[in-house]
DNA sequence: TGCATATATCAGCATTAAATAATATACTTG
DNA sequence: CAAGTATATTATTTAATGCTGATATATGCA
């Protein structure tokens, strides 16, 4: 019994990775395929070290995969079933949202 | 572009939710059926006021349903798909835990 | 070898968010 | 009125974020 509470913490910190909007954000930018740091710094518009800092978070957090190419290195989702996951919540979420319920299909590349 | 800003900060907020290990907790303690709020105070073992804050918590999120019985108040999974989502991710999660591979199949649930 | 680019990492600081405990009080129903 | 819950308050603590700036690493190229 005192064991699952290893498991509890960490699947809350799993959680919690994605409970950030810069790291949502960064998602998005990836969703439909790899992007290099700076494509994903320009999209994002948070600074290089913070971006960095989050992409090696969810890398670490397992959400992430990475692949050099020269001298960038290209991150993609791990999982199609994160971006689902995201996709699903935030469309959800959404449609609670005053008037932001046109936005929400494009989070996430949704009918995109 | 930046209504998306609202959907990713929402979205983020609800992630939150799961990202809490009593909370987690809480779900495992409801994810088999309703359970009255003095059940989950001591399955989880924590106080009446941080239950009830935390119950209140997410059912304003959308995770969890009411339903009034006499004196006592039921609290359920809104949706079938939060346990899943749950119990997926731990397991994934467990998986690289050392030594927790045998409790990860009881969170939630699984195959239980 | 040496330099430039792309990315990662680290440190220090201010701010904010959130959790907990403890306690008290209010509400609802029988 | 009693039992079961919810809510509010206060204090404390923990941790995350962003920012700035500096530094480190890896790769490619001259």
């Amino acid at each position: 019994m005192s064991e699952l509470n290893a498991v509890f913490e960490s699947t809350a910190r799993y959680f919690s990775v994605l409970g950030e909007p810069t790291r949502l954000k960064i998602l998005h930018a990836i969703c439909k395929g790899e992007r290099c740091v700076n494509d994903i710094i320009e999209a994002t518009g948070a600074l290089q070290a913070n971006v960095s800092r989050h992409l090696g978070l969810m890398y670490q957090a397992g959400v992430l995969t990475r692949r050099r190419e020269g001298t960038q290195i290209f991150y993609r989702v791990a999982d199609p079933l994160f971006v689902e996951l995201c996709r699903t919540i935030s469309t959800q979420v959404a449609s609670r949202l005053p008037a932001a319920d046109s936005q929400a299909e494009t989070a996430f590349g949704f009918r995109a």
